[in-house]
RNA sequence: GGAGAGAUGGCAGAGUGGUCGAAUGCGGCGGUCUUGAAAACCGUUGUACCGAAAGGUACCGGGGGUUCGAAUCCCUCUCUCUCCGCCA
């Protein structure tokens, strides 16, 4: 959510960002500074009445304590009449806000001036490759070698729960254990603190991270007990500092976190959805930064290295891409996506999303700090990417490393495997 | 799941209808003293909103109510603790 205090301040400005999104937000801008006033209008008369009526029920007690009784029977009609007038204003008052709350979540994060114009992922802007694209004899989609060496059984996952849960047996187990252990294990090098958080969170905490309200069709819920099961690690890392104020000198605040991820995925179909590529329950390291706004985006630039540094130690082909305004997510202000070659399946895999929120996160936390010696509080810069999704990356390490002998594991995985060969 | 107790500022903890945004202690910050530190002493120390400012308003777990007036009384929700039951 954008601040107010953005809002109008930069009017015109904001307008124009907000344009590389594709879409025209001044409608809602000028509402909201509309409703914004309104509001500052009810609420200063509210406060001068309560005020006085405030006044007037400190003098009651005086007059009756004095024993001028018929005075301050007098008081009391008064300050009667003056509580229906408060009770209608702060009706009108809470109205106001509701409404200017809905008018804010309408709004999305300001892009950053890197973002490209553009309007769907073909616009999206590649930074950089790496990595050999392999050739192969035999292109095996790896779904099809799932099978074949009894990786992953997705039927069986049909069977218990539903499309979309697979079941990991034997190597296919080992491997993504190995992963998650490989990833967290290069995240606590790279200075992160390891966390294991909840994996269903309440209500606050998907508000908080920009979820809800609008996006709750995307999540499992649990309705009796009002929770939902975590769509990415990020909810309940971020929301940790849910309504904390932090010393500049806290920062950065770097966590990490393996967890299951769980999402509806409404609407998904096709080819798409095939085998590893599109799943209801997967698995994912996450890591989030918590910065000063002065080097947010230096701390981006660190995380999209640190994620690079993960796709070319696992030796597989990538890019990475700066999204355009049209694919740009509605709470990030620059987002960088990193897309391995799966070769099984001739085709990019995005596995990685890495992302500067700004304030716009926070704001929703209430996530403040105080410069040293300022009393004045200010909103934190939110960072997050994926370190990295685990399903894509199997997909890729399938697809890319199978040989007539079987399929290779890479280097770095085979201390975490204990094996360096699927066959 | 059953019975009971409780939720107050960074922490501990007073306050049961008016002078309470809230005693006191600890902690934090600033200062005096000191070569430096400790101790002692003095001062200071929540958040948000309205206002150009002066100043005002709201907040004692959340929401609602009673009252001229609520941290204090009532209702409700959430959470914590103790005991019993069940249990990885």
């Amino acid at each position: 959510m954008l601040t107010l205090y953005q809002i109008r301040n930069n009017t015109e400005e904001i307008i124009k960002k907000l344009s590389v999104r594709n879409k025209d937000f001044s409608e809602p801008v000028y509402e909201a500074i509309k409703i914004d006033d309104e509001r500052r209008e009810i609420k200063g008369k509210s406060d001068l009445i309560l005020a006085e009526s405030n006044k007037l029920a400190k003098s009651i007690g005086q007059l009756f304590k004095e024993g001028k009784q018929a005075e301050a029977n007098q008081a009391k009609e008064k300050a009667i009449s003056l509580k229906e007038e408060v009770k209608k204003l702060a009706r009108k008052l809470n109205e106001t806000e509701n409404k200017l709350l809905q008018v804010l979540s309408e709004i999305p994060n300001i892009p950053n001036e890197l973002v490209p114009e553009g309007k769907s992922d073909t616009d999206n802007e590649e930074i950089r490759n790496g990595g050999v694209i392999p050739k192969l004899n035999k292109k095996i989609p790896h779904w099809e070698l799932a099978d074949k060496y009894d990786l992953i059984d997705f039927e069986l996952g049909n069977k218990i729960t539903g499309a979309g849960f697979p079941v990991y047996k034997g190597k296919g187990a080992k491997l993504q254990r190995a992963l998650i252990n490989f990833f967290l294990e290069e995240a606590e090098k790279a200075g992160f603190t390891e966390i294991m958080p909840p994996l269903v969170i309440n209500e606050d905490s998907g508000f908080g991270t920009g979820q809800l309200p609008d996006k709750e069709g995307q999540m499992y819920q649990i309705t009796e007990d009002k929770l939902f099961l975590i769509p990415t690690a990020e909810v309940p890392l971020t929301n940790i500092y849910r309504n904390v104020i932090l010393k500049a000198e806290d920062f950065p605040i770097k966590l990490t976190a393996y967890s299951s991820c769980f999402r509806r995925e409404a609407g998904s179909y096709g080819k798409d959805v095939r085998g590893l590529n599109r799943l209801h329950q997967f698995d994912k390291v996450e890591i989030v930064q918590i910065q000063h706004p002065d080097k947010s985006y230096k701390t981006l630039d660190e995380m999209v290295v640190y994620v690079e540094s993960l796709v070319q130690k696992l030796e597989l082909p990538y890019r990475i891409v700066r999204l355009c305004g049209g694919d740009l997510g509605f709470t990030s202000a620059l987002t960088y996506d990193f897309e391995v070659y799966s070769a099984g399946q001739d085709k990019w895999l995005e596995v990685s999303s890495v992302s500067n929120f700004e304030s716009f996160q926070a704001n929703r936390l209430k996530l403040r700090f105080k410069e040293t010696g300022e009393k004045q509080t200010k909103l934190a810069h939110t960072l997050n990417g994926s370190a990295l999704a685990l399903p894509r990356i199997v997909a890729a390490l399938l697809e890319n490393n199978y040989t007539e002998n079987g399929i290779k594991i890479p280097g770095v995985l085979q201390k975490f495997t204990k094996f360096d060969f699927i066959n």
